[in-house]
Parts: C-alpha cells; sequence; structure tokens
DNA sequence: AATATATACCTTGACAGACGATGTATATTG
DNA sequence: CAATATACATCGTCTGTCAAGGTATATATT
C-alpha cells in the first residue's frame, strides 16, 4: 500500500459509507472497488474492513442481509440505515475540516 | 479538540516537521502555536507530541538543544535536519495522494 | 505569605484501530 | 487435480494517542 495506514486510519467507516451509499454491496467487491478507484494506492486489508464492518453495524450505521447466491460462495450484503446516512454527513464534514486544518499546517 | 485523533493521527510528524521548517522552536510553544493556526480546532496533547519528538529524533530527522534563558523554565528546542528536509517533502507529498485519494472516495 | 495561574518539561499505562497470519468453503481454469 | 479467484471470518500483535500524573520556575492575586 502507497499511503500508509495511520494516514487512511480513521477514515475506514467513512470510505465504507461512502460505498455502501452509492449501492449495497459485500466485502469482498468493497475492497477491490477501493483498490481500482484508487489505482491501488489505497488498500483496506480485510480484517480492516471487516473489523469497521462490525463497529458500523453496532453503531446502527448499517445492516446486512444475506445475498440469494445460488452459485458461488455466499455474500454477506451490507445496506446504510437512515443513521448512517446522517452519519457520513458528520464524516464527511470532518473530514473537510481536518483537511483545511492540515493543508494550513503543512506549508 | 473538534478534529478526531484518528484522523490527525498520521499527521503530527509532519505536522511538527513543518512547523520547524519555519524557524526552531519548543514543544510548549508547537503546542500553542497549532492550535492559534487551527482556531483551536486541532491541539496535539502533550504526551503525543513528546513522543513524536522521540520518534523524530531516533530516525535523525531533528536534532535538539537547550536554550539559554537565564530566567524562567529551561526550553528543549528543536531544529530539522537536513534529512528531516528530506522527510518532509516525502511526508508531504504523501498528503498531497492520500487527500487526492481520499477525496475520491468520500462522494 | 499563601494560592492560583501560566510557562515549561517529562513518563506511564491503557486503549483502539490496522493488519499479518491463518482458517473455512466454493467455483473456475489451465 | 493443482492453482487461482471468490468470499467469509478471527486472533494476536503492533503502534500512535492520550488521560493522568509528576517536576520546576515565575508572576499575579488574595
Amino acid at each position: 500500500m502507497s499511503i500508509t495506514s495511520d494516514i487512511l486510519r480513521g477514515h475506514t467507516e467513512a470510505i465504507i459509507l461512502a460505498h455502501l451509499l452509492e449501492q449495497d454491496s459485500y466485502g469482498y467487491q468493497i475492497n477491490k472497488d477501493i483498490m481500482k478507484k484508487t489505482e491501488n494506492r489505497c488498500e483496506l486489508k480485510e480484517a480492516t474492513l471487516y473489523s469497521a464492518f462490525r463497529r458500523l453495524e453496532q453503531a446502527g450505521y448499517i445492516r446486512t442481509y444475506w445475498g440469494d447466491e445460488t452459485v458461488g460462495a455466499r455474500r454477506r450484503y451490507y445496506s446504510v440505515t437512515e443513521e448512517g446516512r446522517r452519519a457520513y454527513q458528520v464524516y464527511k464534514r470532518e473530514w473537510e475540516e481536518a483537511k483545511a486544518a492540515i493543508d494550513q499546517l503543512l506549508i
């Protein structure tokens, strides 16, 4: 990974929510999508991803359901709740603020 | 603190280096300056600051010397080494990349 | 003279998030 | 039939942050 985990840290939940706002998805797919979107510069490792899912679910920001695959491995889908949508707006604003602050500090 | 530590995490060393590139300074002052620059939105807690100093020194990015205060509490000053200057450029580029990546992920 | 506040340094221990390693199972492809 | 891709999940370790605590000097207040 070219972007260190400490820099990504604190954004994983926002990144996942952003992704799920576009459409319901599942772990493996989200992982691939994020790498593709960032041309392999960001990768959320599986363990990181799944622990974030657990936190998001516990917080009530996402809901999960099993896909109805008749073929291939089963998929656990995630979808954003209404509370999750609101939470995302907060995450997003926090990011904008942090970005401005850090930009001001790194001359 | 309005900007959570998890978001700032990974940037403390870059923030400190950036500050020291302007001029040599000491812990207490750096702390105050960062808060002032960001209108109290960012605060590096003392323990965080000092552990970052230790890492930066260990890496050879900063050097320290005692101020010659004849009055008041003694001050331990920090100054950026040549290696630290190069390291800062890397930190800075990493930040620009991370910013672009996260901006792309948070729609 | 005693107390509070500001300046300035520093350490310890706990916590939380990231992740390497590892494991399961199914489907495809060479 | 072995290798690879898809897909899930957990455990234990590592690292950075920080609350809490400590030391010492100087000034302002009561």
